[in-house]
RNA sequence: GGGAUGUUCGUCCAGCGGCCAGGACACCUGACUGUGACACAGGCAACACCAGUUCGAUUCUGGUACAUCCCCCCA
């Protein structure tokens, strides 16, 4: 009795039909990228265990730490941010402030396995690094909407908010930092539990009822986003770090109609916190009305983790898409391409002495730019060989007889449509676009 | 890390103390020797693993593994 094989668990293997539908959304999101001028970047997904380390908060627990026979103490990378502060701080010499980058692959969490949460994961990262202009924050912005439009997501909504309006909320509240960030974490369930239940949970962090219903009240604002912010504005008046931060988001939203984000597709949300560990300035996720799948994407301004390798300020704004977020949903509602495989066209070789034709065939096609596959057995009836066609979903089919080869000519069949005609060697490529 | 539920041919499902463990789809093989699909006829193929209870376990109990989902936290 030999063990099954199976893959470590909380990690998927991707067969080719899911991996066509992630190589396309990773095109798409790499083309909207590169509109905006960023640069590819990729590191390894292993580093040392203490670049990892004391960046990321009490989740580290999460993070894969081994020893290699050598006796190095690595860890797979949680994340694509503290690399980037990594990178940034070790080539300064060679990149040149504002960065814009993007970098795409895995990283890994050793948590237990959830709807949209997997140990090995895919995320695409989009930074503007040394800047701390609000035109970066909205670039962002404008990135985020612009690629999930591009994927064909609609009715998405993105929520804003700003760790120091946060602030000012718990601050109002009579509440000091210490308290502030299991406040923050109550109140950012506000959409799954709803205002009672933050409620209860405000009191059994301790605070006191009459400052949660003064947080529960700032938190459930809602409305135009500058109604928002000016309500915001006078519930927080005198206290100048919030005023500031209020300011600072009229301002990033001031440059959103330019770029083309519609204004359909934000709010301001007070109640978003997200992870706490490293955000400084404006904090945002995007998410789905339904099927439910936690957010599509989140981010925000941190001006302080990639600066911590650099040893001097480097302002950073930047998101992560969950590149498994955004497969899963989109399998699940059908969108993306709708082919099975990847091959335009298959060549039958019809018997041994055609092999050579066939193959040669093939080569022209390909030059032609098509993608071509050809059977490997010369041995094979063509009834066979049309099978393996039809299965791998291969659309087109080529017969290449001696009847055909003494006209100039090729047998195109439709394998969908049952159809089939000879057309003159020369016209195929055309043929089979059409 | 804590918790809930689940695991039967490749897939989806049935069975439930004693069965040759059943079906559908998929797959393989047949007739057609320049043509797949449809139909037909055959065939391959499973009780996750380890203990326990029992005369007897796929079925009951416990554990393990894995999966789905929740808490925590996050993409």
């Amino acid at each position: 009795m030999s063990s099954r094989p199976q893959n470590f668990k909380g990690m998927r293997d991707h067969l080719p039909a899911a991996m066509i539908l992630r190589q396309h959304i990773i095109k798409t999101l790499t083309d909207v990228f590169e509109r905006h001028g960023f640069e590819p970047l990729q590191t390894p997904i292993i580093e040392y265990a203490r670049t990892l380390e004391g960046k990321i908060g009490d989740e580290e627990k999460l993070i894969y730490h081994f020893e290699t026979a050598g006796g190095d103490k690595v860890a797979l990378r949680y994340d694509q941010t503290v690399p980037l502060a990594r990178v940034v701080a070790q080539y300064q010499g060679q990149l040149v402030f504002p960065w814009r980058r993007y970098a795409i692959g895995q990283s890994y969490r050793g948590e237990r396995q959830q709807r949209g949460r997997y140990r090995e994961f895919w995320q695409a990262d989009v930074d503007i690094v040394g800047s701390a202009s609000p035109i970066a924050d909205a670039e962002i912005i404008a990135v985020l909407t612009e690629a999930l439009q591009a994927l064909g997501f609609s009715g998405f909504t993105t929520q804003l908010n700003h760790r120091q309006v946060l602030a000012g909320i718990a601050r109002a509240s009579g509440l000091d930092e210490a308290a502030a960030s299991s406040v923050y974490r109550a109140i950012d369930k506000l959409d799954k539990i709803g205002p009672d239940g933050v409620h209860e949970e405000l009191l059994k962090s301790g605070v006191a009822a009459e400052a949660a219903g003064r947080i529960l009240a700032m938190v459930q604002m809602h409305g135009a986003p500058m109604d928002v912010l000016e309500e915001l504005s006078e519930q927080l008046a005198g206290d100048e770090r919030a005023q500031a931060a209020l300011e600072n988001l009229r301002t990033i939203l001031g440059f959103l109609p330019e770029l083309g984000v519609p204004a359909n597709t934000y709010t301001v949300a007070p109640q978003l916190a997200r992870g706490l560990s490293y955000y400084t300035g404006v904090v945002f996720e995007s998410v789905l009305e339904s099927p439910p799948m936690g957010s599509l994407l989140g981010g925000g301004r941190y001006d302080e983790l990639v600066g911590a390798f650099a040893g001097r300020p480097i302002p950073t704004v930047g998101l992560a898409f969950g590149i498994e977020r955004l497969h899963d949903l989109m399998e699940e509602l059908g969108m993306g391409p709708a082919q099975r495989t990847i091959a335009d066209v298959f060549i039958t070789i019809f018997d041994r002495a055609g092999t050579a034709e066939s193959l040669k065939l093939a080569q022209e096609l390909r030059a032609a730019g098509l993608k071509v596959e050809t059977a490997l057995d010369s041995g094979d009836k063509l009834g066979k060989q049309f099978k393996y066609a039809d299965q791998r979903g291969i659309p087109f089919a080529l017969v290449l007889g001696p009847d055909e080869l003494a006209r100039g000519e090729v047998v195109v069949k439709n394998l969908r449509a049952g159809e089939q005609r000879s057309v003159a060697r020369a016209n195929i490529a055309a043929a089979l676009r059409s």
